[in-house]
DNA sequence: TCTGGGGTCCTAGGACCC
DNA sequence: TCTGGGGTCCTAGGACCC
């Protein structure tokens, strides 16, 4: 059996946790450069205010309706995230942490009342952390994601499934016909692992709630779509087929890709920007312990500036040997920024993203062979050679280097110390993110701590 | 004027090999 | 006239997730 607690309009959640004057108003996190609404309060979604709509286009429900918007504080989010996840662990024994807002928890071998223990767990974080939360739980990890949905759906729309299942669901304690009663309620679109394209064919099929995807042949759904879907219909069924993860997996590919806060034209401020995502990438590789052997960067227009002359373009930069050195993945990155680059565009966004990642203890050297000496002594010899001794402490200088860097960031802030060719801090990076409505750092920066009045 | 970022997995098709 | 069978690896693109 699994449990999923995830937090309610999470990040709304976080920003209210310090401004309680924000409770009952209808609230929206704004995504980098203030672009689009990524988390909306109840009273946002009852504005009619959808995912991702463009805050040029909801802006004037400030007025009309007294809407609040704010700028992403991922630091905030980040740290209130933690809290939430140690106490979601008490549920059970394993716990997988799948996203920043919900955590996956293995409810096996936990005697007593299920439902009853996550109702003191969901008070517990709320009461704790400040979160309100809502859980579900399953015999299997869709089901689990399905009774959460429930839980959500339950509390806020009343009607659509009965009111005792609000906050809390466990459907493995409802018998089979409460159990199809709930798949029935659900529509198609709303299962775990089926997005809006499937769920259109799966609807054009006569598909179109939960309990219908339980009846369908098995091996027609895998021939007519894919063996995820199948997966995902026999999770449904009951049958286990995704394990808990507790391990987080080492990642293979690192990204860090941005949009301006205003166009950008010229090659020299992508230089600035190119350097800052190439070394901040960089820092992630060295956080998770890895070395890259592939640099890709990639430019792009804006496909919203349908007047302007869109260009878009990417390419890559193979490293001879895998490194994680943020001067070395930026010259590479700049390199191919000099490839890619053509002027006369207005720029809206770029990226570098680090590819075939190995572990950084697999140490490559290059073979360096003479073929010549080769032919004329024999392989062997040619393979004995060594790089000289001075190349390998260069780069153990470099990796010590590395890792000052790092702690010296981390210690006093990001960006204390960083390649000259990220340009200078304030107005002549243009191309730096608009966040116009930050709130502060509160629980993760000294100077951001909130005042307490007598 | 103004539209996010970071991932994963699967599949089909082509190149290549024996 | 008539041209096999089986396999791997890589890449691009599509779908999904939060």
């Amino acid at each position: 059996m699994y449990a999923l607690v995830d937090g309610n309009n999470f990040y709304v959640s976080c920003e209210r946790i310090f401004r309680p004057s924000l409770n009952g108003r209808p609230v929206v996190v704004l995504s980098n450069n203030d672009g689009c609404a990524i988390a909306r309060s109840n009273e946002a979604k009852a504005l009619g205010i959808k995912m991702g709509a463009p805050w040029f286009q909801i802006q004037h429900l400030a007025d009309e309706a007294g809407l609040v918007a704010l700028s992403a504080n991922f630091a905030l989010y980040g740290d209130i995230s933690d809290r939430m996840m140690s106490l979601a662990a008490g549920l059970g024994h394993r716990q997988e942490i799948y996203s920043i807002d919900e955590s996956f928890v293995e409810l096996t071998g936990i005697r007593g009342d299920l439902a009853e223990r996550s109702h003191k767990i969901r008070a517990r974080i709320l009461q704790w952390v400040g979160i309100p939360t809502c859980i579900g739980i399953g015999p299997t990890k869709t089901l689990a994601k399905l009774a959460n949905h429930v839980a959500k759906t339950a509390e806020r729309k009343p009607g659509v499934y009965p009111d005792h299942y609000a906050q809390v669901c466990h459907l493995g304690a409802l018998s089979p016909q409460e159990l199809n009663a709930v798949l029935a309620a659900t529509e198609v679109g709303e299962v775990w692992g089926v997005g809006r394209r499937i769920a259109q064919q799966l609807k054009d099929g006569g598909i179109h709630n939960a309990l219908d995807l339980t009846r369908v042949d098995l091996a027609t759904i895998k021939r007519r779509f894919s063996v995820v879907l199948e997966r995902t219909v026999r999770e449904l069924q009951g049958t286990p087929c995704m394990a808990l993860e507790d391990e987080p997996a080492t990642k293979q590919q690192i990204a860090y890709t941005r949009s301006f806060g205003q166009s950008v034209r010229r090659l020299d401020e992508l230089q600035e920007a190119v350097t800052e995502f190439a070394c901040r990438a960089s820092e992630k590789l060295r956080r998770q312990g890895s070395h890259t052997g592939q640099v890709l960067v990639f430019v792009r227009t804006s496909p919203f500036r349908a007047k302007d002359p869109q260009y878009s373009c990417s390419a890559v930069f193979p490293l001879p040997i895998p490194t994680s050195d943020s001067t070395t993945i930026t010259e590479a990155a700049l390199a191919v920024l000099d490839g890619i680059y053509q002027a006369g565009f207005n720029y809206a966004k770029a990226g570098v993203m680090l590819l075939d990642l190995v572990p950084a203890e697999r140490h490559q050297y290059t073979l360096d062979l003479d073929l010549s000496q080769a032919l004329e002594q024999g392989w062997g010899t040619a393979l004995g050679r060594r790089a000289p001794v001075s190349q390998h402490v260069q780069a153990l200088a470099r990796e010590r280097l590395m890792g000052a860097l790092d702690k010296v960031n981390g210690r006093y802030g990001r960006g204390t110390v960083m390649l000259a060719s990220a340009g200078l801090a304030g107005p002549a990076r243009s191309w730096t993110m608009r966040q116009e409505r930050m709130t502060p750092r509160y629980t993760t920066c000294w100077e951001d701590l909130a005042p307490v009045r007598a």
